[in-house]
DNA sequence: TTCTTGATGATACGAACGTATCAGATACGG
DNA sequence: CCGTATCTGATACGTTCGTATCATCAAGAA
């Protein structure tokens, strides 16, 4: 047996490529040719690996969302006072706002292949079904929340989780833009967190 | 003096198969030629009337930020029961939403615009100068309605109708999706509403 | 009629891009 | 060292697209 090559393991090698070129540049803008440059090897193997750029693209998506999940998952790991339900909400609300560099593009290439996906069904597809929905996390918190008596009063909490997870999608777009500072989105969400828990 | 021709119709009328095009196909599927066949005219007159595809796209846009505000005072002006801020709000929050086929087209071209001009500071400009802010108007509907003893506690205005605004745009954006049902998002709204109102 | 603006048609250039092809280089386990 | 898997390089084909060119036609006001 010769040469032994994690085939997976350059696959994301070569899909942070796709990343980093379509958070700066826009996902118009990734090609073949710019992401086997990004990426440090020949055209001739991002073909070998991927076959056709509809391909790379779809798996490109697939391992950023696996690995938007587990960066979520490891800031709730490390959140101060995890006890506390209304400190690991809150820090699961960050998680999707561009708090820093590394979100800010994740959120641009994730919004990029969300417009995207409204014409490529395969793409919409990975969209509907490989993320977990966020609604549903955030409503479960807020029962478990409820029961341990932490809220303010009784709500409908899946109403509530919708609209708070739908304004930071929409708060976070807004920053993307320059519209909002990152200092009043928190606010706004503390806010709300305050309206709930007291 | 020989024949005369409203140039700014002409473009308008042009503008609108940009967005036919780009509704059904995606803004990245708008080319010179398609748009000519889709306007009935011909590649030469777009060429005449736009120069370039670059002013194309962005006088499109701008045609289209100008047509959705005037859908949106038409609608408020229609409204039953205009003398309820209440009910104009709900008008007003609606009017985001895909609730027909026409608001769902506009929806996915204006969205598509806003991921293009993460990446493109002249689309950008069209929509940090050109779009009225719409948290404002709603803020201050607020602040009237508790002028006038419609809410049914003090609440900060300001947070309460940016979570408001940019949860309905995140909403939306699930609409487009099909991550959500229209009668569901509506619920939300309402519950909201009635959270504020009584 | 004449002159100017509005509009068309055919065509072509050059660049970008996805994809394909083929020959060959490199490295590693048996 | 041999064979296979991995990877590269150069190159080419066909298509799409933005843009440019040039000649021409239509129409209406002066």
């Amino acid at each position: 047996m010769p040469k032994r090559v994690n085939h997976d393991e350059r696959r994301r090698q070569i899909a942070g490529a796709v990343w980093r070129i379509a958070a700066d540049q826009g996902l118009d803008a990734v090609n073949m040719r710019d992401v086997a440059a990004e990426a440090g090897v020949s055209l001739r193997l991002v073909q070998y690996y991927f076959e056709t750029k509809h391909n790379l693209l779809v798996l490109a998506l697939r391992y950023l969302n696996e690995r938007s999940e587990q960066r979520a998952t490891a800031r709730i790991a490390a959140t101060p006072g995890a006890t506390s339900t209304r400190a690991v909400l809150r820090e699961v609300l960050m998680e999707f706002l561009p708090i820093d560099e590394e979100h800010r593009d994740t959120l641009r290439v994730h919004l990029a292949y969300y417009v995207r996906s409204l014409n490529d069904p395969e793409l919409a597809a990975v969209f509907l079904n490989d993320e977990t929905p966020l609604e549903e996390l955030v409503a479960g918190m807020l029962d478990q929340a409820h029961e341990a008596g932490e809220l303010v009063s009784r709500v409908n909490a899946r109403h509530e989780a919708d609209l708070i997870v739908s304004g930071v999608n929409g708060l976070g777009i807004d920053l993307l833009h320059g519209r909002r500072q990152l200092d009043d989105v928190v606010a706004v969400i503390d806010y709300h967190l305050a309206r709930l828990f007291g």
